[in-house]
DNA sequence: TTTACAGTGAACCATATGGTTCACTATCAA
DNA sequence: TTGATAGTGAACCATATGGTTCACTGTAAA
């Protein structure tokens, strides 16, 4: 799997945008055409394309032109391998902090035992 | 919340990064200098020193100094905006995908209906 | 057959990004 | 005290990003 990295660079580069975020949670709602999107989000038309079009490259939308007029939907890739990144690292965030509670608590314990040695 | 959309741009920003992603994982698993991730990710200090910066401030990762070493560990967020924005849209993406499937299953329906109404 | 509309592409602009080198400071070790 | 080591910051570079304008094509409508 060498796509995958790049898949994840591209990925989270397309989220890292408010109005891309913005975009997909509009298609969401449903499906709208680019001058659509350009004027909910105050925005030139060809500056929306560029959006859409890393959109589209990253997955997340899918467009068909008829007409004069683009429709942009929802696209396939429902972000599973980012979702599984994020979840793989919680799991690694939480494993360190849990060994760290556990040190904190063995610490503890052992502070404990000192002072009923000392006590004796 | 003025400050979440922007949390999520410099966050997601910090993760598309390949070398940025190796270093979280690389702190997964134990801490490290800026000397051992720069030799680790064949980077001169200066530009590993840029990258932790980037993920300290996403807060993905703190650092300490301690001498003249600075020891980098996972920092205290472990992602859950960012896995609940993933999330929920990844039911906004299944709720869109199950009405499609269920606008196919009632053009299913109504063709076999249509058949069976010719068959008469 | 005009005229208006939706989108596209090239060119441009300012700023951000990912990296470097170089000069510097501070600390550790001999 | 003298090196060597770890990091830092400024300056620089090439390329990417997010946006614009302008000229253009193709389609729809009058």
């Amino acid at each position: 799997m060498v796509h995958y990295q790049a898949r994840l660079d591209t990925t989270f580069a397309a989220l890292s945008d408010v109005t891309r975020r913005g975009v997909l949670e509009q298609l969401g709602g449903s499906d709208a055409s680019i001058t659509d999107l350009a004027q909910r989000f105050h925005m030139t038309l060809t500056g929306m394309k560029k959006h859409v079009s890393i959109l589209e490259q990253a997955g997340l939308v899918t467009t068909e032109k008829v007409g004069r007029v683009r429709t942009c939907k929802l696209g396939l890739r429902r972000l599973e391998e980012e979702a599984t990144w994020i979840e793989q690292h919680r799991q690694l965030w939480s494993a360190r902090f849990d060994a760290l509670d556990e040190l904190v608590e063995h610490l503890k314990r052992k502070e404990k035992a000192d002072a009923q040695r000392k006590r004796r």
